[in-house]
DNA sequence: CTGAAAGCGCTAACAT
DNA sequence: ATGTTAGCGCTTTCAG
């Protein structure tokens, strides 16, 4: 026995299709009380559930989104993603999660796949993006939202981004560290590959020299966004003549891996060595030593961007309208406990 | 200028829409080489993809999958989810991620949404299953894979389980904790409500009892399966007048708030207490120190979990000739450095 | 080897 | 107030 159809319902209630899909659709024009009844009937009995795929072709529309992430076990994205799901449910969609796992070839056949599913948007959080992934969007005018990425590089689409504004919270957290006497410092970025790596190495490195330092002065390492990313960058600066007193890395879980090897080495932090990440990811408070971060609002991340795509979804021309396609959340600063001034007399 | 359809290959290329159509299925007749490459000349000059809406229709299949899981946040599920996520890929499919966060009205509406979406299959990992969620997904007769869940409560669907046999694994941590010396032990349990907590609470209790401890002198503490669970069951034990040497959790999370804020106060681990978890997430090994715990095999389980589905999806009459409707997978022990010897000289 | 025509389950004019 | 008709984009007989 098959999922019943509208016919087996019209058929069962002695009315025609129409009538039974005027009232699955409540909206429409009056009916006979007594028809609508018989109708109800009709469908509870079959246990008749309209298919939205039926639906979809002729409206076009599928209530889903797509979210594209680079790396779910970072939990940062399980905050963002919350939050898009948040909205999602709220507003009756439903959210295809695709792990790019930094594999730029996967993003783009999920690109493709979301395309043939008809997707009301597609949401894109990794730290890369192929020209590639777009074409298929773009052509088929799928709504993106895109984070932290430059979308001038991306015309032509219905796409909007949220930018995150790093300046903010990193020249607080080099602030905080040269009022406590640092001098020689360290940066672990992510792959420099990814434009928003270089973007925090950047505003790091402006946010020095604002304040007078030499940006030739610091310690760069190419780190990989993961825990032993930060396990290796660490066993590099401890290795160096006259080493940084402290480093701040592009990611938290860089900033943890530093921080549990440090602790396995019997490197004492922040004694020996502060440390500062970026992200704020729940872990971060929950470790001990708490760690001082840059923070970003993951949550309201996820909301923002599920609210914005729905947005231009049922508004194209909101583009038109808007000043600007894109959105900036601010990034801001949490002091715990993994910064502390130089130990100077350490220097072996 | 919307999406291209097949109507407009087919224009383009001066051939009908069924010759479009049989390219596209590759398996289908010969045909012209020279026909089959103007089709394939127009497919890609206008970039048409075929709307899988329109495909699903006629075929029944929408080569999606729901994935319903209780707390993304739990890194746990990280890896299951990239496991699903990898077969599904490699065999076509899309994952509709629904995250319940520990609400079974949340799991009973996405429930309900996936069977609407007619997805080809659900896969099933919550502490907690409401038969609400199960009517619709069993009169419509979806397949569905649920994990550590005794399926003998939900009969009539097309249903495959999971099952996780702990007792392995608690028995060698169970021995492990003995032969230390440890003879005063806790369990920090998940909320006794979900059949899963009370299964790997009676496994340690038995594991006990099996040793010749009785199962009544273990302190049993009520948790949430989150960190937060077990900095306040942390406090509880170090409260106690004879408190436990070591304490096993439910899951690793606990395990981690545990070992957290026990340095915060300046308790060491594993001197003042041991503490063994159970997920083995991969942060696990990461931390400081390394936790010991009792492992499940992540990543293969979410694996195993797609290729069930896929197995029922292909051929729903397999049930019929499967000796079992469900797997076992083993658990593990992986020592590592939060269990030590108990520091009996320490009676506060 | 290729085209024409009939649907899949539903909605939306247009009739009645 | 309800029924009829014509598709949505695709696959699939069945002819040619």
């Amino acid at each position: 026995m098959s999922r019943p159809t509208i016919a087996d319902v019209a058929r069962l209630a002695g009315v025609s299709k129409s009538t039974v899909s005027r009232v699955l659709n409540e909206n429409m024009h009056y009916m006979r009380p007594e028809t609508r009844e018989r109708v109800a009937q009709a469908i509870s009995v079959l246990g008749y559930n309209p298919s939205s795929v039926a639906r979809s072709l002729i409206s076009k529309r599928t209530h889903a989104v797509g979210l594209l992430v680079s790396d779910i076990s970072n939990p940062f994205y399980a905050d963002v993603i919350h939050g898009v799901e948040d909205v999602a449910i709220a507003r009756g969609y439903d959210v295809f999660l695709c792990n790019t796992n930094y594999d730029v070839k996967r993003g783009a056949a999920y690109a493709r796949s979301l395309v043939a599913k008809q997707v009301d948007g597609v949401i894109i959080m990794t730290s890369n993006v192929s020209d590639e992934w777009m074409q298929d969007l773009v052509r088929c005018q799928v709504p993106v939202v895109i984070l932290d990425w430059d979308t001038r590089c991306l015309p032509g689409g219905v796409m909007r981004s949220i930018l995150i504004d790093f300046d903010a919270g990193i020249q607080a957290a080099v602030d905080h560290l040269l009022s406590l006497g640092h001098r020689r410092l360290a940066h672990v970025s992510g792959p420099l590959r990814y434009p928003t790596s270089r973007q925090r190495l950047d505003s790091f490195l402006h946010a020095l020299s604002r304040r007078g330092i030499d940006p030739a002065s610091v310690t760069a390492i190419e780190g990989n966004l993961r825990i032993d990313g930060g396990v290796s960058a660490l066993q590099k600066i401890m290795a160096m003549p006259n080493r940084p007193t402290a480093v701040f890395t592009a990611n938290d879980l860089m900033a943890l891996g530093m921080i549990w090897s440090a602790a396995g080495k019997g490197i004492q932090i922040p004694e020996d060595l502060s440390v500062i990440g970026l992200d704020d990811i729940s872990l971060a408070g929950d470790i001990h030593p708490p760690l001082t971060t840059v923070s970003l609002p993951r949550y309201e991340i996820g909301r923002l961007a599920m609210n914005m795509l729905l947005e231009v979804q049922n508004d194209p021309a909101i583009l038109d309208r808007l000043p600007d396609r894109h959105c900036t959340v601010q990034s801001g600063f949490s002091v715990r406990k993994t910064t502390a001034a130089p130990c100077t007399h350490v220097k072996e």
